[in-house]
RNA sequence: GCCGCCGUAGCUCAGCUGGUAGAGCACUUCACUCGUAAUGAAGGGGUCCGGGGUUCGAGUCCCCGCGGCGGCUCCA
């Protein structure tokens, strides 16, 4: 067989060959660093056949996530054999390699409960298995074979994954992988040995859904990591352990900015400098949605449960809303402002004429979330969402989508923020005909499309009504968050019997759109922390610039540099406390303040300041006059 | 909500196998009046998350709550 390589040469090997043989045949130094070898798409053990003509690369430990992905289910393998041997009666599941590493998903026996206190011990169990240099054997075995040595084993999690196999692609046989004692039902690939298994370490333990499902088996989840060098790992645990220092939870009563109390679990106690940068953000948009066409609009907390009948929430999430009674009458706390919305736009007529109507609310809304899910500001049960429901006619559906799409760069453009997009499409439990999700996810692709966006689609990810397009940024451990969202909505509209008049004179079904950008100023607050390490943009930071006296007899010109400072708009401060200006610089450094105005003799004499700019240093002497205004310049806010 | 872990001064943490609580920073006072990342000294401050229990004795052991962290399910 003749098999083409990367660099255009053409192996010749004899029928039957496999990826060892390829990699051996181009050298001895390749075989001995070959892990795997890349046909077809696919990643395969070494010892398997190659397929004649198509062409190979061999991969090494300088393949990237390939050959990490490998290294890591190799290691999530030997991690499932230690604990098997030290912890018998075990069950085990499954084991990935993941983004940054691997679990395994265990089922301990009645009253075990694995700690990472129990590591150490686990961990040299492995090392032993790593050093042993056992081969990761393939078998391809039958069905009946397979499930007579897991039911003999008692292993009754593989037992469901080869019967579930059977039902849904109807396999007759499976594939089981041996490194030493332990043999796991796998799909592979492996690298040829446990020895390849350069560096790894246990993480965390965790619990995790059997197949992700609320209603079956808590398993005990392992995560660990792994790397070809110890050096690649300790880098890798040392950006962990910086970007711990960029968590806003962190970050948050560092900087003053606000604080949580158990007294009020996910909700933010916004302290006056958050209270400011959230305030600021809030203006942000009502400046940014007056120019686009939005009115605002302010409606109740509270609502009688009828309302929340026909929105259908009382029926769907109802679990989610603070309840409660009053004069035999129950009410709730709104958990999101589209019922009060639609309830507004029905309590008077509409033209066509007056759409797309684009209401917009910085709605205050509570939601009961459950507490294990609670997490900083990205996860609170008290938030305020940038709302806006846009009624309109379904032919101004794509322009309105498409303008909420462009808007959502605007301001993620104005922070440096990459923005990741998800069409979400039809959920099994839908509402509709099937035309119905063709038209409405068809829009929302064509919006996407025509303002050149790239997306990622999120197969049945839509809400039950209607197909959605996600804005999802990450954290500073590189946990997703969904912050904006636009959403079509039919059935609101449909519940409230939303209509406008048309042209025709006759009533016509309103077509609605949900839509927030920001997501939750609270999120979006959080995100914005990480994604700055806590530097915010000159224009967005609570304390703009802090006047430093050098000794007390400056507090009087510092004092004066900070009123002519507020009365041009710059949010100005005054360190008056008597101590060292190196005290006083160092502690506006560590606060982030991103102007330092000092202030001695020379300058009191002279009615200037000297500014220092936060992580650059002194940047000069300047008549205050000259300061304010060029403050004022680099602190102006956009839009 | 579920699984595991954690909860000591405002913050970050120490306190071995149970013998009655400590450091740094912060805070207060005094002295120093200072030129671009920490002036010095003294002092105040803790129902050791809450409630039960075991014990002569509990921050330390056990049980139950509450809260937090890492995940899972769920979600802006």
């Amino acid at each position: 067989m003749r098999v083409p390589l990367p660099d255009g040469n053409v192996l010749d090997l004899p029928d039957g060959a496999t990826g060892a043989d390829a990699a051996a045949a181009i050298g001895p130094g390749l075989a001995k660093a070959a892990l795997a070898y890349r046909q077809n798409g696919a990643v395969l053990d070494l010892a398997r056949p190659l397929a004649d003509a198509e062409p190979i690369e061999i991969v090494t430990d300088r393949s990237g996530q390939d050959a990490l992905d490998l290294i890591r289910h190799d290691t999530a393998h030997v991690l499932a054999a230690a604990v098997m041997e030290l912890y018998p009666g075990v069950k085990i599941s499954i084991g990935p390699p993941i983004e940054n590493g691997f679990y395994y998903d265990f089922d301990f026996p009645e009253g075990v409960a694995i700690s990472d206190a129990d590591f150490p011990a686990i961990e040299a169990k492995m090392a032993e298995h790593v050093k042993a240099d056992e081969p990761f054997v393939r078998e391809d075995v039958t069905v009946d074979q397979a499930l007579e040595r897991f039911r003999g084993e008692g292993q009754d999690y593989k037992v469901e994954l080869i019967e579930d196999l059977v039902a849904s692609q109807n396999v007759e046989t499976v594939s089981l992988y041996t490194n030493g004692p332990f043999t796991d039902l796998c799909r592979g690939p492996h690298a040829p040995s446990t020895k390849r298994i350069g560096a790894f370490k246990l993480q965390s333990v965790a619990g995790a859904y059997w197949r992700g499902d609320a209603g079956r088996q808590m398993l005990t989840r392992i995560y660990g990591t792994a790397f070809f060098k110890q050096k690649d790992l300790d880098e890798h645990l040392e950006r962990l352990e910086q970007a711990r220092a960029r968590d806003h939870r962190r970050l948050g009563p560092q900087l003053g900015l606000f604080t949580f109390s158990e007294l009020s679990p996910g909700a933010a106690f916004w302290l006056p400098k958050g209270t400011t940068l959230f305030n600021e953000l809030v203006a942000l948009n009502r400046r940014m949605q007056a120019q686009r066409g939005y009115v605002e609009v302010k409606t109740p907390q509270i609502y009688a449960s009828q309302l929340f009948e026909t929105s259908g929430h009382w029926g769907k999430y109802k679990e989610n809303i603070f309840v409660s009674e009053y004069e035999d009458r129950e009410f709730g706390l709104k958990p999101m402002n589209c019922p009060g919305h639609c309830h507004l736009y029905s309590m008077q007529r509409w033209s066509y004429r007056d759409l797309p109507f684009r209401c917009a609310e910085p709605g205050l809304l509570h939601r009961r979330e459950p507490s294990g899910t609670l997490h900083g500001l990205l996860r609170v049960r008290h938030f305020v969402q940038d709302d806006a429901h846009i009624f309109c006619r379904e032919d101004q559906v794509p322009d309105e989508v498409a303008a909420c799409l462009a808007f959502a760069f605007d301001i993620y453009g104005l922070f440096d923020l990459e923005l990741h997009l998800e069409l979400s499409t039809r959920p099994d439990n839908r509402l509709g005909s099937d035309e119905f999700w063709d038209r409405t996810e068809g829009m929302l692709a064509e919006a996407l499309k025509a303002g050149g966006h790239e997306y990622r689609i999120a197969e049945g990810e839509g809400a039950f009504y209607a197909p959605k397009i996600d804005l999802h940024m990450t954290d500073s451990l590189g946990r997703s968050w969904q912050l904006g969202t636009v959403q079509l909505d039919y059935n609101l509209p449909e519940r409230f019997g939303l209509t406008y008049t048309g042209e025709d004179n006759a009533e016509h079904r309103t077509v609605m759109i949900h839509r927030a950008l920001f997501g939750s100023f609270e999120r979006f607050i959080g995100i914005l922390l990480e994604h700055t390490g806590g530097e915010l943009p000159e224009w967005l930071t609570p304390v703009q610039a802090i006047a430093l006296p050098i000794a007390d007899r400056h507090n009087e010109a510092a004092a004066e540099a900070v009123q002519t400072l507020r009365a041009a708009g710059v949010r100005a401060d005054l360190d008056e406390r008597t101590e060292s200006v190196g005290r006083k610089i160092r502690d506006a450094e560590l606060q982030k303040i991103p102007f330092m105005l000092v202030i001695g003799d020379r300058e009191a004499e002279s009615a200037s300041v000297a500014v220092r700019r936060h992580g650059e240093g002194d940047v000069g002497t300047m008549p205050l006059g000259d300061a304010v205004e060029w403050l004022r310049e680099r602190t102006e806010a956009p839009a």
